[in-house]
DNA sequence: ACATGTTTCGAACGCACATTAGATTTACGA
DNA sequence: TCGTAAATCTAATGTGCGTTCGAAACATGT
């Protein structure tokens, strides 16, 4: 064990790399054992030298998953100038968030679309952490009211739960190439902070039926 | 048989109402037939007298959720005066595709929730119906954007999955008792004509274009 | 080259589940 | 009441998966 990196860290890297992979293309139970072996290269009773149970392996998989997407939002806040506008605050974190989902990692991807299919027990364990993750956003968006720079008659937790909404189920449909991450960012911002309405003129003369 | 509603019928009934809740609360993979059969009053041998296959039940409980999602929509369009503006036309859609997500329809958020999780197979099957409701509503956000109620400068694709993505989110955080159905979308629409933000004081040049 | 610890293999176990098929019960018209 | 079809039960089958464990292969220090 000369090497920073023992033979077992990068075998279990590579076992976390295929699970993360596995779970998010196909969900909890569909995944097996044998598949994430398989694309680790190995076999399936091996992962039992790194990992105790497939729980303790998928629990891994939400940590990571969870703490990249929370560290990237908080650097996303820290990077920024002191005197930045409560706008670009949020700006920022909405392309963190977005950034980290739909870029190379399949932790938090993985993380997003099986956390409501794991075992009741797995999740309990995630819920301090999830909650650390809302309390940030929660931070930032109610500094951002105090500021004056959002709507004071709002209610803020709605108004994140809609956002998180919006961006989370970007894992549904995006598709790398067709839109941009940094365009699905901006019209994010544009809703939230503007809309995307025009006032309409006060005549209601078109009978124009939609169905 | 002589009634309207033979005996197979209410057994048929109650065994997708059984497997709509189940799979909404569990996920595909992890709901058994034994739970189903469980809650429909019956054993699980038994559901083979009316599926032919655990797979063909999933894809009959999809079939109905996406359909009432659909109808609920088309009907609050149906419904709505001839001359009502844009703004209200969006409106009563999101209040009838939400209402119909989080009030008493386990067929509609378990399509939701599970059509990632069932084999591509079954989800195929379904593509030509999901596309029906998309389309549905790129109808309607194309008209509003047309007649001027819609900037012109946003991608309405974009737009709609980020909607939708707000919306059928709510499927993963709502409790009933907690927030209003009517609240939630209130804050939807408010964000997607007007947004919530709120001109910060002239500090520097903020640039509000999109793509 | 040897010895010792590390990592992976490979076969086996047990269990839970989807599915099947014949027996049994239920509903209902004659 | 009887007979037939509908509906459900019950037990069995097969399969796939998580997990275990001793053996084999590998790496490393001496």
């Amino acid at each position: 064990m000369t090497s920073e990196q023992s033979k077992s860290d990068i075998s279990r890297a590579r076992i976390l790399d295929a699970a993360a992979k596995t779970f998010r293309q196909k969900g909890y139970a569909a995944t097996t054992l044998i598949e994430i072996a398989k694309a680790a290269g190995m076999q399936a009773g091996s992962l039992y030298y790194h990992f105790g149970s497939k729980d303790e392996l998928i629990e891994e998989v939400l940590d990571i998953g969870m703490r990249r997407v929370h560290e990237a939002v908080e650097e996303s806040q820290e990077r920024l100038p002191a005197d930045s506008s409560y706008r670009d605050r949020i700006r920022v974190a909405v392309e963190a968030h977005l950034t980290t989902l739909l870029k190379h990692d399949d932790y938090t991807s993985a993380n997003i679309r099986i956390f409501g299919q794991v075992p009741e027990e797995v999740q309990q364990h995630h819920i301090r952490q999830r909650d650390a993750y809302a309390e940030l956003w929660r931070r930032i968006l109610t500094k951002a009211q105090k500021s004056g720079a959002l709507r004071s008659d709002v209610d803020l937790g709605l108004v994140r739960m809609l956002l998180m909404g919006a961006l989370n189920w970007s894992v549904e449909w995006y598709q790398p190439g067709r839109t941009s991450i940094q365009t699905i960012a901006d019209h994010m911002c544009l809703m939230l902070f503007s809309g995307i309405g025009i006032e309409e003129p006060i005549r209601s003369g078109e009978n124009e039926t939609v169905a």
